[in-house]
DNA sequence: ATAGAACCTCAACATAGATTGAGGTCAAGT
DNA sequence: ACTTGACCTCAATCTATGTTGAGGTTCTAT
């Protein structure tokens, strides 16, 4: 059974309950520290103890996941909140719009995918130098190599 | 410098030559033929012989990559192909026709998850039990099996 | 005081999708 | 015949995203 110190009641977690309320494995949760995209300190046996912050971190982390962002890119994105003080709704509300535009782009990639894939996959286009699906002079076109994502 | 033997100008491809008409590395297609991802045969001195089909094929593969689709699944739909004969257009429409119905649900699901990303982030919701976003009860939840997203 | 749950570290394994390298062979031009 | 580039196989390595297991420690209830 996970009990909380009684100088702790209500102020940090520790690892198998943030696990509980975030439903990621206590591994995972590890992992993700060891990955610089959750942070916590460590109580005097050594254990792992986070604020309750780290409940919404790991949820925006599942959310971008979904949406295909690397987790790479989501500690980045992540590392752009404040440091001293809890995020606030406006600072989520940045990350979502970093993220949004990101989304719609690829949606559109999609999207654009989608409606040439009959024409080309039928057609007698598809080479490397003239199909407009081998060649996506469209969205994400300049962005060098493959779609980066919030570079 | 690539030459082709006389008795087979016109017919078959050797390794490099598809790799630098494709695209993709000699390395790749080593790779994609142990997959199962193309065939092809051997010359006298055990090299890599294609037919020019598989310059198809490896266009197809590329393409269904980008859209999500992972190769063990690009296999079995390549499999679903004629096996004495070249594919012709409506062979390939086939291929399309389910690739696109994928497509579609990914595109719904990246949509919904854009609409839902400002309003859930920024908002107080974002619980496992009880976020739309944490939740999706929506698109794919049905969808059991296959490319759910990329990444 | 002690059982057992929860925790710790570190290493290995898993899957997808390749790339790289070592060591050796084949083929074409001179 | 010789050189060179393209080819061969097989194994190791890589990135991303974790999971699993061994061996050891800490915490809490009884």
């Amino acid at each position: 059974m996970v009990r909380i110190a009684p100088e702790d009641h209500g102020r940090s977690l520790s690892v198998g309950e943030v696990a509980a309320r975030s439903g990621v494995a206590v591994s995972t949760l590890h992992f993700y520290e060891a990955k610089g995209l959750i942070r916590g300190w460590r109580s005097s046996g050594n254990q792992r103890r986070y604020a309750r912050d780290v409940l919404r971190r790991v949820a925006i982390i599942k959310v971008a996941q979904r949406t295909g962002i690397p987790l790479a890119d989501i500690r980045d994105a992540l590392a752009s909140l404040p440091d001293g003080r809890t995020p606030n709704a406006a600072d989520w509300r940045g990350l979502s719009e970093r993220w949004r535009e990101d989304l719609d782009r690829r949606i559109a990639l999609l999207t654009d995918l989608r409606d040439k894939l009959d024409g080309c996959i039928g057609c007698g286009c598809l080479s490397v130098s003239a199909c407009p699906l081998r060649n996506p002079g469209d969205v994400l076109s300049e962005s060098g190599s493959g779609p980066v994502l919030l570079g």
